[in-house]
DNA sequence: CGCGCATTTGTTATAAAGTAACATAACTAG
DNA sequence: CTAGTTATGTTACTTTATAACAAATGCGCG
């Protein structure tokens, strides 16, 4: 859930802009050409914001930035978009934080694994963390897997040394 | 997040009661005193409810099912007792159900994972199966762990074949 | 083209999940 | 027994997410 209180704020921001922003954006959408997905104008919208803030960001906070002019969306317009984004592998759900994340990686299916700081909240994805075993038990307790989903809680350096 | 619709519903119960119940609760009793907490009124029902459940419940159902004859209980009332058993590793967060769930093993900390069929909800806790290299990405990173989830979406047996 | 179907969006309303804040009570150490 | 701490009771509220249905848009096809 929430952050244990931290004093000290570090966070460096890590989002994109300018042409890596357009460049990212341009990406997604030759992907959605290629998969014929449509990658409409909210879907853009969001995912254009998640990049912007390069971290995890909160349904409402997506809400209310969507519109150009300080104009909220609708609470419909952002899930949905959200639901897109995250099954096409653009983004990413956190799900003990109850936020949103632009995947940092490309298109293969990959398991998504993330580190979070449970003081500052700095959040990074990583690659290469699949579950030893989990195969194994899956087969053994009769399941057949579609995803898996792993966050791991901790102290980043800044937290840990403060 | 919900489960895909899935019209077969067999979820076979896996809760206790009777003897395996209370005898759960005496030892979970007998730990909170080895450890010096408090096994409090509130903190043993919630406690209660999930065991016997057997599986993932929602925090409002464990408020409506809260009182002795029919009386719900106040939302704080559970989410501390969830927070003090969660704590103690009594019992586990399901973050990708919104839902908790008793902890079906011994008090060694573990890494709790967990597979969920998205079809029929029926949830399971395994053992052993901690992902490769975190430590590893997590020190390259710069993070101290302090904890992790595994949530494993899948198929069971009777929803696979159904 | 223009008709029909599927997908997406807009909109209203409401459900579900979780917490803040503060008063009261119960344990526990001295 | 009294002061401090930990836990509970209670009210009110915030945050997170979805249902339901109407309007629009895209897209294949005759």
């Amino acid at each position: 859930m929430g952050m244990s209180a931290c004093s000290h704020h570090h966070q460096a921001s890590h989002g994109l802009e300018g042409a890596p922003l357009s460049g990212a954006l341009e990406a997604a959408q030759v992907r959605c050409v290629r998969l014929n997905e449509r990658m409409t104008p909210p879907r853009r919208r969001v995912l254009e914001l998640l990049l912007q803030a390069g971290g995890p960001m909160k349904a409402y906070d997506l809400i209310a930035k969507f519109g150009e002019n300080g104009a909220a969306a609708k609470p419909p317009t952002v899930y949905r978009a959200l639901d897109f984004l995250s099954r096409q592998g653009f983004a990413h759900r956190i799900e003990s934080l109850n936020a949103y994340m632009a995947c940092r990686f490309g298109e293969e299916t990959h398991t998504a694994a993330f580190l979070i700081c449970g003081c500052c909240g700095e959040t990074q994805e990583i690659e290469g963390v699949a579950p030893a075993n989990l195969e194994g038990a899956a087969k053994a307790a009769g399941y057949t897997l579609t995803g898996v989903t792993v966050e791991a809680r901790g102290l980043c350096t800044p937290c840990a040394s403060a």
